[in-house]
Parts: C-alpha cells; structure tokens; sequence
RNA sequence: GUGAGUGUAGCUCAGGGGUAGAGCUCCGGACUGUGGCUCCGGCUGUCGCGGGUUCGAAUCCCGUCACUCACCCCA
C-alpha cells in the first residue's frame, strides 16, 4: 500500500504546520493593518461557476467533481474544487452585494486546487493568500495593494524581492498598433511575456511557429522589447490608441500614488508582463525573487468579472500571493525565526511508578493553570527512557516525584540544558520553571 | 499534454551480472534515581511493479507505475 499523498498533495507535519501559520499570521496582521476583512468561501464550487473565467489553459486545469448517481457512470461533473479565490469573491459580491460595504476590502487565505503537474513551487493543492478591493475605480486601490503586498514580504525578511508592474489596455494598444486581432491576442501576449527569458529572437521563432507575421513581432518587440527609458511613462504615448493613452495614465498614477509607500522602491514598469488570466482588464502585478523561476504573487485589475455574475459592472482588483512559493524561498534561504523551532511543550512530568499517575496529572493541571505547556509522560517506563524522551523532544524541564520527593512533599525539577537539578516544594515548581524561561 | 533524471532498510544513500550494504533512526545493554557524548549488541528489505536476455539479474533490455526537475501554463 502506497503511503504517500495523493500527487502533488502534501502531509505538513508539525514543523510544517508552525512555518506556514507564522507566515499566513504575517500576511494576516499586515492584511488587517490595512482594513481588509476575512472572508472563507467553500472548496467546492457548482463548475458552471468556474468555467470560461480564466482562459483555455485555465478551463482544462480545474479539478471537476462527477456528478453523483449516474454522473458517475457518465462522467459528467456538475462540481468542481476552486481554482483560485478571485471567481469565488466575484461570485459572493454578486450575490452579497447589498449587505457588504460600498467598498468592500476583503482578504482570504485558502487552499485552491490545479489539475496540473507539479514541479517546484507548484502543487496540485495550494494556498493562496488573496487581498482585493471592491467598488472603485481609483488607483488608489492599486497603490494600496501594491503596499500592503510589499509590507508583507519586508516583514518576512524579503529585501530582494520585485513587483513588476503593467497594464492589460496599454498590452491592447500595442497589439492593435501591430494590427493583432481578438482572437490571436492570447497567444501574442503569452509570447511576449517570455520576452525576458527567451529574448528577441526566442519571440521571433516562437511567434513565427505560431503563425504570426514577421512585422507583427518587429512591432512588438520595438515596442516592448526595447528597455523603457526612465521616463517612458512620461512621454505623451504617441502612436497609441485612446486604450493605451488611458492606461499611461493610470500607471502614471499607480507609480506616482506609491513613492511615499513601502511598495515604491520595490516597482518596476514591465511593459511585456501580460499574466495569463482572462479576466484582467486593467492593471496587473507580479511579485518575483531573483531564485525562483515563478512568481510569488500577482494580481490585477478585473472590473468585468462580478458582472458576468450579476449583470452590473463592479470595479475590482486584487493581489493573490502564493503561500507555498513564498514558503520554499524562505526554506531554501534560512529565513525563519528560530523561535519557530519552538518545543511543544516547557515542562514534562515523569511517572515514577504507575500508582502515582492520578497525583501526577493533578501536578501537571497546576502547572497548566500557571500558564505553562506541560507534557505527561503516558506510562510508567525507566526514568532513564523518560529523560532521553524529554531530550529528544528538547522539552528543557522534566519534574520528576520520586520515592525520596514523596517523601518530603517536593519536586524535583531538572534543567535539561544546563543538567541542573534542584528540589522545590509542589507550590513554587510553576514559579520556577517560569522565572528560568523568562530569562 | 511533451521531455529528462531517479526508484535498494523507517530516513539519507552506496553497490552496475555471482550470498543484500553503510550511516542515521529504533530496540537492548555498559549505566536497575537521570538525557545529550562514547562503546557493545540487535531488528527491519517482494532492490517500485511486470515481462525478457542469462546457468545466474538489484545490476543488462523492453514495458509500466511513482517521485523529482524542466517545458506548457501558473501562485
């Protein structure tokens, strides 16, 4: 029988479990520090819901549920797990819109579920820590995000990381300056997005493979391709359209609403970042660190999408950062506090003999209300076992009731550091063990 | 969906046609009122699975599955 999880699932053990609470706490506290309110939608979603949001690509990713009963002969889904927070918030403001604030600030930190292969850095189910801003049109929002986002990793320890920053009607200008048509969009903007990793003459080829002319990509690329100058965003965008002059603005304001903020010293302008959703239509985002291939993060504007549920345009716009990706960097680099290497417990109480356990567990409540974690070892054993137990648990006090503690109506209680042993009367052990801890 | 690498003890891995190995963990002992260090002893295997070649396969060949990494795409 094969023990192991399902592909491209994962056990946390508890080492685990306290790494990846610490940083979902950090990314909590910052969330709340910026007035975002939690929300948990369900795992599972009706598919229709789901579908024909996130692109073909997408679409072919989502984990479908069969429908029970005949479905599951038929293989039919009418359910699926949710493949990432963003439709599922869509979906609760449509519904939700009259109860929630006219500016809804909501963060959500749940796992989401791909049907894709893993690799580093990627799981079949993840986490996603998401922060959007619902009911405005201002860049603002954008400013806000892109801050509190840049918070979250300053407080982990991040120094090197970078949000590069583009904009969906800017990627639209260009494309029909190249004469790109609807449908070929997607698969031009994927194309240049891997600008930076195959460069100039990889988007030829690969957009040559792809059926596009030869001047399409030359346009492009001078376009895109070439470094921006510094001031690129404050050239009046001659050449583009109305879309792409209004998109200059916007970026002109995202950058210049965050140079008082954290995020300021980390943006940069990427005008080849295209990000693959479907439903961005504004503003887009990505979080990177120079040791990871992937992002950290991104996000971005999507103004279109609560519509699709309820029929009104709401703006929206949001940033999702990956739990685990973030969680192998830090990993990989050492950066946890080694406070999380923490003992489960401060104090373990050795059972002399099995007669005595009734009494040992009455010490041990004592030690508990003084606010300390108390082990009890579970069975009598030789005490030699027990203080090999309580080492190898780096527990750093065992207290021990022997026949000559019995005697005199004391504790002894052990220092596992130092090897400092010392009786002390049942009242004043909690005491003790307290006034050492606290250093 | 495509490609590459790796599957041997609970864990990390060595062995590349001729009896299945090491370190760590675990258990016992030296040390029956005290852990870490040391020393001694011990347990554990369908060598991922199926087939083929061979007198003989963990080893070579084919297939298959799993994991890892890369591509695609993405957090």
């Amino acid at each position: 029988m094969n023990t192991g999880p399902a592909r491209g699932m994962r056990d946390f053990l508890p080492e685990d479990v306290r790494r990846r609470q610490y940083v979902i706490g950090v990314i909590a506290d910052v969330y709340q520090r910026y007035g975002f309110e939690p929300l948990e939608t369900p795992a599972v979603e009706n598919l229709e819901t789901l579908q024909g949001k996130y692109g073909e690509e997408g679409d072919r990713l989502i984990f479908k549920i069969l429908k029970r009963g005949e479905g599951a002969e038929t293989g039919q889904a009418d359910l699926a797990l949710r493949y990432d927070l963003t439709v599922p918030l869509a979906r609760v403001v449509a519904e939700y819109r009259a109860r929630l604030p006219k500016f809804f600030k909501r963060y959500q930190v749940q796992p989401v579920w791909r049907a894709d292969r893993p690799q580093k850095g990627r799981f079949r189910e993840f986490y996603q820590c998401d922060v959007d801003a619902i009911g405005s049109r201002s860049m603002v929002v954008e400013a806000e995000l892109l801050a509190a986002a840049a918070d979250v990793f300053l407080e982990l320890g991040f120094a090197d990381f970078r949000i590069v920053v583009n904009h969906r009607g800017l990627l639209n200008a260009i494309l029909s300056q190249a004469g790109v048509a609807g449908d070929d969009r997607g698969a031009a903007l994927v194309i240049m997005d891997k600008l930076d990793k195959i460069g100039a003459n990889g988007v030829r080829e690969e957009m040559r493979a792809k059926g596009f002319r030869d001047e399409v990509a030359g346009t492009l690329l001078s376009q895109l391709g070439a470094e921006a100058p510094a001031d690129w965003l404050e050239r009046p965008g001659d050449g583009l359209n109305e879309e792409g002059r209004a998109a200059m603005q916007e970026l002109r304001g995202i950058f210049s609403l965050s140079k008082g903020t954290s995020a300021g010293p980390h943006l940069d302008l990427d005008r080849a970042l295209a990000r693959g959703l479907s439903y961005y239509t504004g503003s887009i985002f990505e979080v990177r660190v120079p040791d990871l291939a992937g992002s950290l993060g991104g996000g971005g504007r999507y103004d279109n999408l609560i519509g699709m549920f309820s029929g009104d345009s709401v703006p929206a716009c949001g940033i999702s950062l990956g739990l685990e990706r973030i969680l192998v960097v830090m990993g990989e680099r050492n950066m946890f506090p080694p406070a999380l290497l923490a003992t489960p417990a401060d104090v373990m109480v050795a059972v002399w003999n099995e007669g005595q356990i009734a009494d040992l567990l009455s010490l041990a409540a004592t030690l508990r209300s003084a606010g300390l974690r108390v082990e009890m070892y579970p069975e009598a054993d030789k005490i030699g076992k027990q203080f090999k137990y309580a080492s190898a648990r780096n527990i750093p006090f065992v207290a021990v009731i022997g026949d000559e503690e019995l005697a005199n109506g004391t504790v002894a209680v052990k220092n596992m550091k130092t090897g400092e042993q010392a009786a002390h009367a049942r009242a004043a052990v909690a005491a003790h063990i307290k006034s050492v801890i606290s250093g």
